[in-house]
DNA sequence: CCTACCGATCGGTAGG
DNA sequence: CCTACCGATCGGTAGG
């Protein structure tokens, strides 16, 4: 211990990822497996390779920690749904293909900040708590406007337009539990699987009876469309 | 405090719900409502209205608690889900609406002991652990045989069979997380509604040609298998 | 069923 | 970035 305080911390910023990076990093991945409340700071703080008081340099709280990986990861995911939507302006059905198609996608690509989210949000209260939900309630917004669209089109049933996106958003949820990256499927697979599930399961039997018994792509739902 | 040690025990067991079940009791609905790693045997004493030894009389440890709730709860479901395909032999599809209508019925009626369930199994490890896992592939694999037998018979598509039923049991879950008892739809609502879709999801398109766009009924679909 | 108590661990602070 | 430390709370035990 010759280093006195000046160089200890210009000797930790010499490291090429920033310590934050790393303890933001180590935090969700250890939130994802032993969740938030088994967790403790001094896990995350040998994680990363300081001590606890460290830590105090880049998060407010645990509690903050926390609210922070959830609200980028949510934030996350409605661009990438919102990029999704983008791409394929028009039909409902091929606009809920590629809002399911994406969902699931990134709920695997992003596994720990999807189980993060949804498994940790009983440990946030007041704002923060409000916050996040509201972000989550956008994206649920996505898909209730796009079913709602659907069926005033004609091309989907008359279901029941929020439990039929609750259903999708379990669905999504439920793959970035058991999705594994070594798995026999590939995110694309499992993606492209739910979202001809997702289509079939609410579009209006007229047009069910012109799609064959593969699945249904994107191309196809366009042309429904056009 | 005049009562000595002999009349305090008689006078607890002249209750009439026996201790250990209103132990059992609030200790899920804690569980589920905060998750098992912050409630404390404190707040499940004070809920019992104990003290915290008190709670040992009942229950090995904690985590065995935890243990006899999740193996209680997945038992239970496996025999509402036998029950429910008893009633309705033969076809394929009539089976699968069927024990799709009985997983989330049951998962709507007995909400928290299905969070409980999925929330926790984290918290347990090797033998319980392993044991609980067993009970829920007991689930998987009724969903995964119906959808086999579809197939084989040609009534349903050739979709990926583990991903489907990963896809209906998370539909499932998501159904406890969300449904109210005083909320608009009612749990049979709910259960016939999601049955619906996984039907419709997975059935052959010739098949789905002579559905209406109305929600499928069991009925139909036992006149389909005949 | 209770009172009394314990060692371990928690998130976080003081001070440099 | 560190060492040193604190009050609170945890699951569980001893003993009656």
């Amino acid at each position: 211990m010759d280093d006195d305080l000046a160089s200890r911390i210009v000797a930790a910023k010499r490291n090429r990822r920033p310590t934050k990076t790393l303890v933001y990093q180590h935090a969700l991945d250890l939130f994802a497996a032993r969740g938030f409340a088994r967790t403790g700071l001094r896990d995350i703080a040998e994680a990363v390779g300081v001590e606890v008081p460290s830590l105090y340099t880049h998060i407010a709280s645990k509690k903050a920690l926390l609210f922070d990986l959830m609200e980028f990861g949510t934030r996350d995911l409605i661009q990438r749904l919102h990029a999704a939507v983008d791409g394929v302006s028009g039909s409902p059905l091929a606009e809920l293909f590629a809002l399911t198609r994406s969902n699931v996608l990134s709920h695997c690509e992003h596994q720990n900040q999807t189980i993060v989210a949804y498994n940790e949000i009983r440990e946030l209260e007041g704002d923060q708590r409000d916050r996040i939900i509201a972000l989550r309630r956008e994206v649920e917004a996505m898909f209730d406007v796009c079913l709602s669209r659907g069926i005033a089109a004609g091309v989907m049933r008359p279901v029941d337009i929020h439990t039929t996106t609750f259903g999708i958003l379990s669905m999504s949820r439920g793959a970035a539990v058991w999705y594994r990256e070594d798995g026999e499927l590939g995110a694309e697979e499992i993606a492209a699987r739910y979202a001809d599930q997702v289509v079939r399961s609410v579009a209006s039997t007229r047009i069910v009876s012109g799609f064959g018994d593969a699945p249904v792509s994107i191309d196809q739902l366009v042309a429904v469309g056009a």
